[in-house]
DNA sequence: GCCAACGTTGGC
DNA sequence: GCCAACGTTGGC
């Protein structure tokens, strides 16, 4: 299984309206390096759900239900997208704070391209921050 | 609201 | 295929 992190700004999609949904598309991605990571998920892989812009931490935690397929909001029909579930919200949400006065994490997607909004996490950085963030997977 | 980082576009 | 100009993202 692997793991990844993806961003959402809060008043265009927050946590709270995934919650409420259960299940949602992960659309809108409109740039290869992220199309990438999407194409790589495989359905039980685990995404932190990041807020961006406002909030700035690690709010919960989602699914891969279904995997790449076209967006079909994307009318060069570049890009797709997958399907992610909620799965539960982070007890103690990790800011991004947090995570860059960690150097464990130096080298964690985030911090290193903070404009990418789906990369990758390493196992390590995964369970690190769920100790953080107080998430018994 | 500003600015740095970075991706994309388009002229050559 | 290079590179400058421009647009967008996202932290502060």
């Amino acid at each position: 299984m692997a793991y990844w992190l993806v961003k959402s700004e809060p008043f265009k999609y927050a946590w709270d309206k995934m919650v409420a949904d259960k299940r949602t598309h992960w659309d809108g991605v409109r740039n290869y390096q992220a199309s990438n990571n999407l194409k790589a998920m495989k359905i039980g892989d685990r995404c932190f759900f990041y807020h961006s812009n406002e909030g700035l931490a690690i709010v919960g935690i989602v699914e891969v239900v279904k995997e790449y397929y076209p967006d079909d909001s994307d009318p060069a029909g570049r890009f797709g997208m997958v399907d992610v579930a909620a799965v539960a919200p982070m007890p103690n949400p990790v800011t991004l704070a947090q995570i860059k006065g960690d150097p464990r994490f130096a080298e964690l997607g985030l911090v290193r391209q903070s404009r990418l909004s789906v990369s990758g996490v390493s196992d390590e950085a995964w369970a690190q921050i769920c100790e953080l963030g107080g998430y018994k997977g």
